[in-house]
DNA sequence: CCGATCCATCGACGAGCGTCAATACGTGGC
DNA sequence: GCCACGTATTGACGCTCGTCGATGGATCGG
């Protein structure tokens, strides 16, 4: 698996039957959004007002412990949500927003076009 | 948890870090969202001419048992993401627009309105 | 009625995941 | 060079979830 491109994913859900690969690739993205430990820690990291965050000021305010917020955010990171730089001794993270935007494209034409032109 | 209300979930990712309730709700939505099988179901259902599906319709191009098929709809349903009508022998399923709309809400503020005013 | 059909529920099994303590890896200060 | 610090990785455990076969329940046709 592995869709580290930013427009990998994300097939809406109409407009056709989504094939097997295309639900795989999606689910995959929401599987990572699917746990409210990460979902915290992105709302964090998008809500920062310098546009990107440090993984030391994350562990506290999420209430787990130092590895299993490591392993949240290389999960982010991984699905291309968030974004990861190395800076001295400290990991940065930001939000990639072009990534959000697939996702959210997703869910977008099932209501809309479709039901307008009825 | 259960959260049958249309409306009921989905504090945006932004304007402030998510509580543990608020990340709790989007995450139980996501986690349905989480798998092939379900997304599969649930663009059929979204993609159907006449608005409605039977459930007999479903169970062969989705390639699961008539059970397995069974419990994702009934998934969907408590998620709010569909509705289930019983006719007869049959049971007819239809798309929650709003409630898709109010997913796709959650991941909207992230990059757009922030970023746009600095 | 009786059998057929469609659907939901139950019970069970295997795989995957979230979590932590312990440990390893890099970096910077002294 | 050594030690402190921030982070990533490993290994293990318990729980959840997707799946199926078998069963139960409801509805229509004859």
């Amino acid at each position: 698996m592995e869709l580290h491109e930013t427009d990998a994913c994300c097939g809406p859900l109409t407009g056709g039957v989504l094939d097997e690969q295309q639900a795989d690739e999606l689910a995959a993205v929401f599987k990572v959004l699917a746990d409210p430990a990460r979902l915290r820690l992105l709302s964090m990291v998008a809500s920062a007002s310098t546009g990107e965050t440090c993984a030391c000021d994350l562990v506290e305010p999420v209430g787990r412990s130092q590895p299993t917020v490591s392993h949240h955010l290389s999960l982010l990171v991984e699905a291309g949500l968030l974004e990861r730089e190395k800076r001295g001794r400290w990991a940065w993270y930001r939000v990639v927003p072009e990534r959000l935007e697939a996702v959210r494209e997703a869910l977008a034409p099932v209501g809309a076009l479709e039901r307008s032109e009825r």
